[in-house]
DNA sequence: GGCAGTTATATCGCGCACGATCTAATCGCT
DNA sequence: AGCGATTAGATCGTGCGCGATATAACTGCC
């Protein structure tokens, strides 16, 4: 595997690594939100929710680490399936407050199987995986204070 | 920690920390990638091509786990900019062979002091590195076959 | 009260990323 | 040779994801 001076293998690269197989899971999600009729990302917006319903879409954007630009759209359609609604905040006009519809928060019953029917697909036991994540978003917050520098 | 039956919390999630933290990478990378002129899955198609050149679009798509309508638009664009050449196979007439132009090589001794300066960001030793990219690409092999099943 | 600066969200344009579908070329079988 | 099946890319429509910019609402300061 010894390289000449320009080794720049894809292999190697720890942000493909992480890139490819954020595409992955995102693929194999798919089959089983499909029936939600949710994407991956409209996924977590949602388990967001669940964590705590009444968000700004900017707590929602910290949570995620996404954007207005992103979330806009996004919750717009959700909005339009019906699992949420958008309403201006009465003391601040510019915040808009996102709260679960009755379907929204019915939809966490139907969404319950899909973790473990995931983690089975990892075969790794729950301690590996909690090991993994853990190291995966310590190296994210580093990222994330070099970015900041 | 210890939460009702319906424990899904973002933090937990192994999928999102794999998601977000590709996110960051992209983040990071784009500072250095913007004065070369490319995006991140184009560079990645360019690490594919100094890896091994004359490459079908295929070939890459497998090499990066994309599909013909994720590469063909941004194979156009790469071609546009001069950085490679797309020709049809002489022998079998539909396939496309991905060749690099003299630019596209040349611009491998730029990009040479990228993966260095990502490396110092991450605040981890080579070493775990490659261990944390060894256990990812496991993870998403797995998951690949749980995919195909 | 009024104006400068800030904040929250929205809009726009670009570039992925994919599934579904199409087209053209090749292969295989008779 | 001829025809059905397969293969390689291309195209289209939808949905992220972001930077740049816009808009509207709030805050502070005078």
């Amino acid at each position: 595997m010894a390289r000449g001076p320009h080794s720049l293998t894809i292999d190697d690269l720890l942000c493909f690594a992480l890139y490819s197989a954020g595409h992955t899971f995102t693929r194999l999600y798919k089959p089983m939100l499909d029936p939600l009729g949710l994407t991956y990302p409209q996924f977590l917006v949602m388990i967001a929710l669940w964590e705590r319903d009444d968000r700004t879409v900017s707590e929602i954007g910290e949570r995620l680490l996404l954007e207005s630009s992103t979330l806009t759209p996004l919750l717009k359609r959700l909005e339009a399936a019906g699992l949420i609604k958008r309403t201006r905040d009465r003391d601040d006009e510019r915040v808009v407050r996102i709260t679960l519809t009755r379907q929204g928060t019915a939809l966490r019953e139907k969404a319950a199987t899909i973790p473990e029917a995931i983690g089975c697909a990892t075969s790794l036991t729950l301690n590996d995986v909690k090991k993994l994540a853990g190291e995966v978003t310590a190296l994210r917050k580093k990222l994330q204070t070099a970015l900041a520098a």
